[in-house]
DNA sequence: CTCCTTTGCTACGTTTTCCGTAGCAAGAAG
DNA sequence: CTTCTTGCTACGGAAAACGTAGCAAAGGAG
């Protein structure tokens, strides 16, 4: 279960949701995910590089081949994030 | 994206993953995980618990039925996982 | 009752990770 | 040269995680 040690750490799973639909750019990357400071935001990119997960693109940070299966595999987490009801969400 | 948020946490996806086949107790879950210290599997659970995915039974901690339409959600995740080749393993 | 074992969980001091702001190098436009 | 954007690193403080030790409760044996 190496892959659920790289996607459990701060902001893997988001950089990826924002990277779901094309290639961004470190500063459209940090803009997207909002509050990620540069560091993590370039150890992340780092750590998801080295996994063959991501790649650094003429348009900017993409999702490799590999990368676009984990995407695939991430659709239904997605989808159950998009709808589940938080009962800590004041509702 | 506050489910990602709330994923993204050390130990979390892998709590889950642990949790995938059935009820497991403190003690259980804390040798399957193999690393994770009881302060932080404590913190996780109970977090799980407050946004109802687990919860605690006689058997030990178990998912709810949020937790299962999770688990569900999940399973492409871990298939994934299972049958990806990490470059960084000494592949 | 005591002794032994398992279980659930908390305390505390040390390392890791993360955050927030500032800064630098490089490329484009004028 | 200046101004603007982009990619990334540095550094100090805060939060999270770790590792080990410890305590209370419950069950079996005598």
């Amino acid at each position: 279960m190496v892959a659920l040690d790289l996607l459990g750490r701060r902001w893997t799973l988001r950089v990826l949701w924002e990277l779901r639909d094309g290639p961004l750019t470190f500063r459209a990357l940090r803009d997207a995910a909002g509050q990620v400071s540069p560091t993590v935001l370039n150890t992340r990119l780092r750590e998801l590089q080295e996994h063959g997960i991501v790649e650094s693109t003429d348009a900017g940070y993409a999702l490799t081949s590999d990368g676009r299966g984990l995407r695939k595999a991430l659709v239904p987490l997605w989808r159950w994030s998009e709808g589940w009801k938080d009962p800590q969400s004041g509702g």
